[in-house]
DNA sequence: CGAAACGTTGACCGTTTTCAATTACAGTGG
DNA sequence: CCACTGTAATTGAAAACGGTCAACGTTTCG
């Protein structure tokens, strides 16, 4: 992972801005013209749409090393509000800069195709994940998928409390998993990693 | 919707190919060169990676209108396999003649990348559906998303079949949550539309 | 006209969620 | 250096919810 926002490189490294929001703190509303694409450095922004009705629907939810906002590119405002979940740091990436750069060099707006089709296809991935009912086979299927090497090994970059959210089953749901699949010797839990037995 | 692939544009006309497959038949396999992206016409197309310990996971299952296979454009081979679940047709869309046609012109490829963030936006809105536990708060979110107007009205434009599959709920529990909705005065069911009513 | 797909509802079962309680640490400030 | 607080990791038990099976009327389409 983490290449995710490369193409931040492609904006002159002085026109970026480093924005440090508190837990609470909008980093723009719906709304607002838009300036800026985002690159989450810590923390987490929640993005949420707000409907006619006055009810509001979550959208998205960008961890650290995510970026947000990209389709604020080709829009004239921000079709949802930001709102730090925790206290973050964000990159501020100008969306004229960012244009400009893309505009200028092919090369560089493919890079950011590149990236965004990298994006395209791990979310793909993930949603897929989700249309699996039976928790053990959810949990057996995310582990596959990121686990290198034979045997397959899966490092494990931050706790499972995060994790869990990302499969998508409650956390107490995922140690009483991965308890069971260990009992059942499909899998081996060391510090900081997984090893998926063969059988 | 569905100008989801309008890049396909960029590519000479004469340079498409249609492919028809029938039920279980292979449009590529993972490991072949990767000579192409495709759209699909009709049907649909399951991808799904195979992986080293002999096991498999789905990735995709692209529907009609969707494209797939994107990031195979910077990639040697594919990486997953691509099996048509049902009769299905795809445009097939050169790799080179993409390449080409992005590479040369700036445009183009800022054309292809706003495509991708669109998808990349709906994608993750998606997910952030899925986290909704809840299947009425769920089923709500969806229709509030995709609602229009004043009052607030859903068209809907396919089988609730498919759509409990893009909500990620039994159909079964789509229509008694629709049910249910209804009779608690959240929602009217009319031919082919739904609308949201005030409370 | 008949087969398939769609829409609908009831009932039951199984799984996951939720609530609760406990242990283990890591970092903080006195 | 040590209580003290907060997060992570676990496990148990009960409740709730969605999944699945079944049955049936309806519409669609070849």
């Amino acid at each position: 992972m983490r290449d995710t926002a490369a193409w931040v490189g492609l904006v002159a490294p002085g026109r970026l801005t480093r924005r440090r929001l508190s837990a609470g703190e909008a980093l723009f509303h719906q709304g607002d013209p838009a300036t800026a694409v985002y690159v989450v450095d810590s923390g987490r922004i929640r993005l949420v749409r707000h409907l006619e009705d006055g009810t509001s629907v979550a959208v998205h939810a960008a961890a650290a090393g995510e970026s947000c906002a990209e389709a604020a590119l080709w829009a004239e405002a921000y079709h949802c509000d930001a709102v730090a979940e925790a206290p973050s740091e964000v990159t501020v990436v100008p969306k004229a800069d960012l244009l400009a750069a893309l505009g200028a060099d092919p090369g560089a707006a493919l890079d950011f195709a590149r990236a965004l089709a990298g994006q395209v296809r791990d979310l793909r991935a993930r949603l897929e994940l989700r249309n699996i009912r039976s928790a053990p086979e959810r949990v057996l299927a995310w582990l596959r998928l990121r686990a290198r090497g034979t045997p397959a090994v899966v490092a494990l970059d931050r706790p499972w409390t995060e994790i869990s959210a990302e499969i998508g089953l409650a956390r107490e749901v995922i140690y009483r998993t991965l308890a069971k699949l260990e009992r059942d010797g499909r899998l081996r839990r060391e510090e900081g990693r997984i090893t998926l037995t063969g059988n």
